[in-house]
DNA sequence: GTCTATAGAAGGATAGAC
DNA sequence: GTCTATCCTTCTATAGAC
């Protein structure tokens, strides 16, 4: 159970302590007790320190989590269907989780958009790659993939404030709207 | 110019540094350096230390933003141009301001979701507070509004993490689209 | 009530034994 | 390459002079 490399226990557990805490809100010390690692190991297997773990962190956790929605959503047969796979999945999720297990860097994005402008650009890489990923799958349609991605960030932010999914399900709702108004239009 | 009560000037300082820093990349220090207060005026006015502190901050700049949401929105004779209004105006502004200028209280929100209880409950009554407002305006669609604040809180995210207003205009156009769609349905 | 000084804990980071 | 001990800074919070 926790054979796993001194490196990945450190990887895994900074992810999921910033998930729940943030990146300033999370202590190396946090990490390497929540990792039961060494202290030591931290700066051998992470020279750069907390800015190096933090920008791997959030790529492994943005390709994750870009992975297990284009699961949702590739198991659907239409464009709509896929949609709300994933509106729905999210808020099951949510509840499953007790409002923890949301978007991944989302509050890390926040956190670091002012205030380091390498880690920034990590964040700024992951959303491109979940963008371009759905684009794709909207037939080009870049505008909506970013008005998809911006109402499953925003429904995050609000469920995980008032502890339920109403706001996700909403978003969903819109996001479908939205699709059905462009298959209109085309 | 600097006249204003030294508790004024401290909830002042304190939300622009939540704003680009977040919760708990706040340090009280830095909150009377910025707002040229000696450091136990602090605690002479909030006894409750930093939650305290930050549980006004949160509750006023809320208010303070929905003021300007709404204002922006009011003085548009329909509800799409109302939200179209509301979109555009939030891109001009993160433009304006390097994208530091967002939503104030979000990144404090994904922050303390997890990790305090209380000032969670007031980012909960933030969000209901302006939930409500717009639902009003959407003759009760409480659905619409949540699926309208969570795009725009998410355009927010997106754009701040990439330096790009692209995610705030398609998330107006999303939620433009969902205004068109209901409004054949009614 | 305003302000200084400092306590006590936790933060990131490093040195060096093994 | 694993692990311990420690450095220096910063954090929140308090005490107490003025």
């Amino acid at each position: 159970m926790d054979k796993a490399p001194t490196r990945d226990r450190i990887l895994v557990a900074t992810a999921e302590l910033f998930r729940r805490q943030g990146y300033t809100g999370t202590g190396l010390k946090a990490v390497v007790a929540e990792a039961d690692a060494p202290f030591g190991s931290l700066y051998h297997h992470f020279p750069g320190g907390k800015q190096q773990l933090a920008g791997e962190v959030i790529r492994a956790s943005g390709a994750f989590f870009q992975a297990l929605v284009l699961a949702a959503y590739d198991e659907q047969a239409t464009t709509a269907e896929s949609v709300r796979a994933v509106f729905t999945g999210a808020a099951e999720t949510l509840e499953a989780t007790d409002y923890a297990d949301a978007c991944p860097i989302a509050t890390v994005a926040l956190e670091v958009a002012s205030t380091d402008e390498i880690l920034r650009l990590v964040t700024a890489e992951v959303f491109t790659a979940w963008t371009d990923a759905l684009t794709e799958r909207l037939a080009g349609d870049r505008d909506r993939a970013f008005g998809i991605l911006s109402a499953l960030e925003g429904a995050f932010v609000l469920c995980r404030a008032l502890c339920s999914t109403e706001p996700m399900h909403a978003a969903g709702r819109l996001a479908v709207a939205g699709i059905e108004a462009s298959r209109r239009i085309s």
